[in-house]
DNA sequence: GCTTCGGCTTGATCTGGGTCAAGGATCGCG
DNA sequence: CGCGATCCTTGACCCAGATCAAGCCGAAGC
């Protein structure tokens, strides 16, 4: 999960495209030696699972591209997400050594992954990783409690609302754009997907799309490819104060 | 935020009656006299708001008795409570300077607290801190997004039925009982607060407390105490497996 | 070109939980 | 002992969003 606070330090990992958010700003070049020494990638398919709830998990990772989500599962089928990794999102649980949820590719991805205990081994012995780690995991818990606010107390409007205005930054930050206003991105989701986010069915994401789009706080060209000529009103339609809202 | 994984291995911090979650197993009693040397104590009456969301915390520490929430409020006045504090949970966010959420203490609170600065400074000088630092803040996201799925794919019986068993469960663990049938403990929590947490309104709260009496899951006597003749019931009613369910 | 299929939209209807409103229980206090 | 005050319960009604159902659209395959 993203964080507002925490803007990007981290050094390049060797030839990754991405940076590697674990990876303290302050590393120097040996520890990232180290790093390069432990990792590689690993390719899944839209709609494939990475790992089960529960399931061991074997390594740590950072998404390189695509797209990949957190779910729990309900027997009876319902399904929540729990979080939104898109490129250079951290995955895994040092110090666990099991999935507490669902990890799925919902697009085609890639992942530099770091095999588990030569990760946390390096991490023991390197303070600034541990730290970053903690940070990132607070950044976490901050984005999954703001989300709790979203799920328990907003209408179906402000919570499609606020799903877009939490991609768009994202996708903004990602490509070093200011929030300007009049920003265009391609929706990562299906319908279904943004429904499990949101705790809705996908019909009524369907009619909150169609009616954001009817009052012109949204344009679409087709059905993913989303413009939003004024962020502000879109947070206001969140329901969020226009400066910050996220994480007060 | 409590965690089913972790058991609470700390040891006692001086004369503090909780045990520090904060305070790894590992460390020695040099340490704990370094934690010493820079704690308080406070008292907070019921109602009072101990830190406001935005403004600057300059302590961690953990709840001695009593108990706080975590809430977010939007403008309207809609709020969401994101974390429930009971003895010794910890409270804080090392690292950052300012909270995230209004902690509130919910009834008379005693916290065991840190000046911030040095135990920052504690924890960078000793990894088995930071360590437990990061558990800790594993746990509390373990919890937060399964607070989640609560929150976005519940009905309000089963979220109350949720919100007792996690109390309940909790409860035992505090008095070091394990889950043998027939718990029986008190609401720390008023109906309104649970509507909070849970993301409906008191009434709704009211009408199913009265409903699950009414089909015997649980009795009340008076309005705060409970007792959970069955506790499988209570996890079934709540739409979990009736092992583990939290934290899959 | 036609067919199929997954993703999406839209309509009609139903219902869980919100809203509004009227008390009831328990407590501390003068 | 009566008076608020706080917290809780219960009833009547309503509406946002779920559910059920019927297509639409565009890409892939033949």
């Amino acid at each position: 999960m993203p964080s507002k606070m925490s803007p990007d330090l981290s050094l390049q990992c060797g030839d990754c495209p991405i940076r590697h958010r674990a990876v303290c700003a302050r590393c120097d070049s040996d520890e990232l030696s180290l790093l390069e020494d432990i990792k590689y990638y690993r390719s899944y398919e839209a709609g494939q699972t990475i790992v089960w709830s529960g399931d061991r998990m074997e390594f740590v990772g950072s998404v390189v591209t695509g797209i990949a989500t957190l779910t729990q599962t309900m027997e009876d089928g319902r399904t929540q997400m729990v979080g939104l990794l898109l490129p250079s999102d951290f995955v895994g649980r040092p110090g666990r050594d099991s999935a507490a949820y669902n990890v799925v590719a919902t697009t085609d991805l890639v992942m530099c992954c770091f095999r588990k205990k030569p990760f946390e081994a390096l991490m023991n012995r390197t303070p600034h990783i541990a730290h970053r780690l903690l940070e990132m995991t607070l950044d976490e818990l901050d984005a999954a409690r703001e989300w709790m606010l979203v799920l328990g107390r907003k209408t179906a409007r402000e919570k499609i609302a606020s799903l877009l205005s939490i991609i768009g930054r994202r996708d903004a930050s990602l490509r070093l754009i200011g929030t300007v206003d009049g920003m265009s991105f391609e929706l990562p989701l299906t319908r279904e997907a943004m429904a499990d986010y949101l705790g809705l069915t996908l019909e009524t994401v369907s009619r909150q799309m169609s009616s954001l789009k009817r009052d012109g706080v949204i344009e679409l060209a087709g059905k993913r490819q989303v413009s939003v000529p004024d962020f502000d009103r879109l947070l206001e339609e969140a329901g969020e104060d226009s400066d910050g809202g996220l994480v007060a």
